[in-house]
DNA sequence: TTGTAAGCGTTATCAA
DNA sequence: TTGATAACGCTTACAA
């Protein structure tokens, strides 16, 4: 019922090997054969069927997008990013969001992939979570967000960079005891978590100072989480007098418990996140501000292009993006 | 190269079309034929190739969602919603922004639908949007989510209602001069801008109120253009007592523009939202809360269900879920 | 219950 | 530069 690539080559007199060619801007094909083609395509509202395409290229001209969760500033804005770049390349974007270790149930993605897509972009999966490695042993053109895995390329911050910046910001404020809010207990290396850790550690040790195991929190990355671990913070015998969140939700649910307990962001706690989150300036957050919605970008032009230029492997590059501290109110000078 | 049903069938000793009915479920199949070939394809690790399967039914198992944004907070929570049905339900989700009228330039998705999908789910695009309708002349099976269209199924709140329960809220206190910011200036009728404002009218007028025009401001649902509309309501000769924000996140600039201003909500001056943002609660602000994962969950079932029993026209029937009011801190009584 | 075989609408190889 | 034609891998009447 539909116009087929057959009828458009009835009505140009040609066949259809050469309406395949005109249409796709295939060369060998006479400038004026192509333009008439094209016209009578338009003419006919002929528009080609992706299933018949796929099948007999064996592209599928898709890409999966695999994501722990959907609507989190962070991953919504990365994804953001990868489907302005993706929309541009005339790619089709599938959207897939995965368990994790606190989700619900959800089917394995692995297996929804095979033969469906060309690549596969990854934002933030833990690095030895099962799934990603099940994704990773279709051994199909994959690039990581947000998480570095060798051998695959991949788009991040300097994670531990970051957690240095943070800290120092704080140490260069006069802090002494400083607390942190981490995501969650058991941290996995390569993980945003660890390395703003590990920065963090460094900062502190590169200044003679001692991190207190009592003033480590967790906040599981959620408004919620940031505002318990702060209580537990501030319910210390000795509380910190500055504090670095791992994140700009964290230390939202961070300021939120200082509200509660009475304590004002940079007056009385310095308090600092990392993210750039829309609502950081709104609170007057000091935060180190990290290129979100290019990480999805760059991320997404890597994978078309490695797709593109499909002859050879993929280089495993792993590009790392700039940060930013972008100092605010809530952090301030210790009070003598 | 890789396994093709024919493998699968020929390794059980049986035609490609029994291994196809067996694999998808179909009756009349013998159940031990039916359960040797499943065990022979998970042994061959045989995934059927969606392509060919698409070509040869006419069925793409795929729903393409259409939004404006995708890194807002009301969109990507619909979009979350709209995923984990579509997972459920074993369908491929296409993701496509689309441009409005302040965006960039972005393809037009129309073309970009044809022969790739069986559905589309259309999040909050304006009725009279013409990508919208150009999507609509397709005339595939399509559900709005947060807007209403004559005829086409939809699921929405009752968003005169949501005006009127803030407005109203806003008139129990006490107050009488009450502002509105509101989406854009040129608003058009069945949109939530509108349909909010006739709320916000509704409840004025039956109060006996003057709905002031020097006291309504466009805050373009975003948190940057709530702030400035709130400020252009704070320089008025006669700034409100009170103030109804169409959206959470045009709220919390109006806060932003208050503590400018050296007012506090809830103190100097009321302010009601509308949404149940994740913030909302943080920043301690009154609001209209709407089930925006429901939204999205509600219109992917309904679309799938209707694709399902693909038989009949589409019912149209359009969903209204209901909403709440939220009191918190940002609204109190009226001083004398 | 199972098999045969004709599509489905392209792409790509090989000739012309 | 263009055309024939064999795949591509499945679904679905229609037969058996």
């Amino acid at each position: 019922m539909a116009i087929t690539i057959k009828d458009v080559a009835d009505a140009a007199g040609v066949s259809t090997a050469t309406v395949s060619r005109a249409l796709r801007g295939l060369p060998n094909v006479d400038a004026g054969t192509r333009e008439r083609i094209q016209r009578i395509a338009t003419d006919l509202d002929y528009v080609i069927s992706p299933s018949a395409s796929r099948l007999a290229s064996g592209r599928t001209g898709s890409i999966a997008v695999i994501t722990p969760y959907i609507a989190r500033w962070f991953f919504s804005t990365v994804l953001s990013g990868v489907e302005s770049v993706l929309q541009n390349a005339g790619m089709d974007l599938l959207l897939m969001s995965v368990s994790t270790p606190d989700g619900q149930h959800r089917l394995p993605p692995a297996p929804r992939l095979r033969r469906r897509v060309d690549g596969v972009l990854i934002i933030a999966l833990p690095p030895h979570d099962q799934q990603l490695h099940e994704v990773l042993a279709l051994n199909m053109p994959t690039s990581l967000i947000g998480v570095t895995l060798e051998g695959i390329p991949s788009v991040t911050i300097d994670d531990v960079l970051a957690g240095q910046i943070a800290t120092q910001h704080l140490i260069n404020l006069g802090h002494t005891r400083i607390g942190v809010i981490t995501g969650a207990p058991v941290e996995e290396p390569f993980t945003a978590d660890h390395d703003r850790h590990r920065g963090f550690q460094q900062a502190m040790n590169a200044a003679g100072l001692q991190v207190d195991p009592a003033l480590e929190a967790y906040g599981y990355f959620t408004i919620a989480g940031g505002e318990q671990a702060m209580t537990a913070l501030l319910t210390q015998r000795n509380p910190p007098t500055a504090v670095f969140a791992m994140s700009d939700e964290m230390a939202f649910g961070a300021m939120k418990a200082m509200r509660s307990h009475g304590l004002q962001p940079g007056r009385d706690i310095s308090l600092v996140g990392v993210d750039g989150h829309d609502m950081s300036e709104f609170l007057d957050l000091t935060t180190v501000v990290q290129p979100v919605q290019d990480l999805g970008r760059i991320a997404a032009e890597a994978l078309v292009g490695q797709l593109q230029s499909s002859g050879g492997e993929a280089e495993a590059d792993s590009v790392i993006l700039p940060t930013q501290l972008l100092v605010r109110g809530s952090t301030s000078p210790l009070k003598g």
